[in-house]
DNA sequence: GACACTCATAACTATATGGTTATGGGAAAA
DNA sequence: TTTTCCCATAACCATATAGTTATGAGTGTC
């Protein structure tokens, strides 16, 4: 459940305002509903709507207390992130190498 | 222009038919339109205004060959996305070494 | 208990998006 | 030149999405 496939990762990573959210939390750190909707340009309920998704994806962990919910980014969860692009740069790296192979071959 | 920002990136290849076109540049190489699209379950058309998508977010090159186009991988462009998540995970580990002070100055 | 506050959900709207078929432009083949 | 082939664009459609306002559920405060 704290692994998540890269396309939510993607997905809810797309949009400026749940990425800004994202970004607020990594920053400063834990913080409610109330101090993430002051600041971001959008009504509350669209706040609440992007940390339903962030945290659908596992982007981050929600902590009830009293009548007020904690948020705060679960970092873990951009590992998929860095697995997918890091895969991509060895495909393209191997693919290189090939290319060296061969013209290492073609050249004796 | 080699450059782009990571709104751009990130909308790119939130699409799992466009992530899925940039894998397999990346994993085969240089590919025609229509290497592109036989594999790809959707149409031509739709695989074109992918590709205008990947390159215009400067994930893909082009080059044109008589009749035909070959798109290509620009595995530098996914720097800027390396770059986030890095920055990402430094505030996060920053703000657990401010944790890490206070809960040793607590202690004393 | 009555009221106030915080957040989530419901209901709705406008736009963005991903797909389709149809068409056109340019290069090779006949 | 005519025809064929490859790709890009146009026009269109259905759905997804991001936003809004209204409301409700749960919790503290008076």
């Amino acid at each position: 459940m704290t692994d998540t496939s890269p396309d939510l990762l993607f997905r809810a990573l797309a949009d400026p305002s749940r990425r800004a959210l994202f970004e607020r939390l990594c920053m400063d750190g834990e913080q409610t509903v109330g101090a993430l909707t002051a600041g971001a340009g959008i009504s509350q309920p669209a706040v609440s709507k992007h940390l339903g998704l962030l945290k659908q994806a596992g982007l981050v962990l929600d902590r009830h207390e009293g009548r007020q919910t904690h948020y705060r980014a679960q970092q873990r969860a951009l590992a998929p992130l860095v697995d997918w692009t890091g895969r991509m740069n060895r495909f393209w790296e191997a693919r290189f190498d090939d290319l060296e192979d061969l013209l290492k071959r073609m050249d004796q």
